[in-house]
DNA sequence: TTCTTAAAAGAAAATTATTTTCTGATGGTA
DNA sequence: TACCATCAGAAAATAATTTTCTTTTAAGAA
């Protein structure tokens, strides 16, 4: 898809069909370990080797095209960069979600607290989904 | 000290002078990473082996008697467990320090948007600390 | 289109991080 | 004091990530 090619040309990362690959998996999986993109990558690209993919995401990170999000108790999950957003974790399927807050109130009450000018945050809840209570 | 041993007595955590050491730094220190805890033991305990700060981070993170805090862009930091908090980081000086915020409302809307049971929370914030500004 | 070149892919090796195994000690308890 | 499960430490094994090297390829210039 076209779409993909100039998202990675926007960052000034060559278009190759390796990273359109990871592109498109990471956009229609929203969440992804590194193993999990490199067996769906490699369902298409038998031979991508997981070196590619490492090299890939960090490139991608580097540019803030993707981002990685610790979670706690499980390995880390990249996501293509969206608008500022907290997540939300099954703890019995396993299933990350995005999940929008509103972190203004919080942030200014924290900022004004410690003395310190806060540009970034990190939220993971955690819990049980609807499907799994 | 006595008030250590006791505290791992109180986990069923056998008392040797290696976690007692342990313990002694994560107090001392607040959040240390594996490298760092294991630099500082060895001063004392000049034998120590890295395996068994592993060993034992982890037995103290099964009976959550320890918590390991996952950092973007960082290696994990662990603390001994107190009332739940956040943590507040400064991206210049690396420095990582407690902070108590009043979550309840945030997690309520969470809830309901989600539809998830909210359990635990991990909230990490970043900016640049008092002294660094 | 063809040429040129910097950057990418892939394989393999190298590093780094973490866990496991094994053996000789040691803490807690009867 | 004796027993035994657990621990410490060394070394090996495994897992995770990065680097190196060679060949290939994307993208811009001619």
């Amino acid at each position: 898809m076209i779409k993909y090619e100039n998202l990675l040309r926007g960052y000034s990362l060559k278009v190759t069909p390796q990273r359109v690959a990871i592109v498109e998996d990471l956009y229609k999986n929203g969440h992804m370990s590194i193993d999990e993109l490199y067996k769906s990558v490699k369902e298409r690209f038998s031979t991508i080797s997981l070196a590619t993919i490492y090299k890939n995401i960090n490139s991608m990170i580097d540019v803030s095209f993707v981002k990685e999000i610790k979670i706690p108790n499980q390995k880390s999950k990249y996501e293509l960069t969206k608008k500022s957003h907290s997540h939300i974790i099954c703890q019995k399927c396993g299933k990350v979600e995005d999940i929008t807050l509103n972190l203004d109130d919080l942030i200014s009450k924290a900022s004004k607290e410690s003395n310190y000018t806060i540009t970034e945050n990190s939220v993971v809840l955690s819990g049980i989904c609807g499907d799994c209570q």
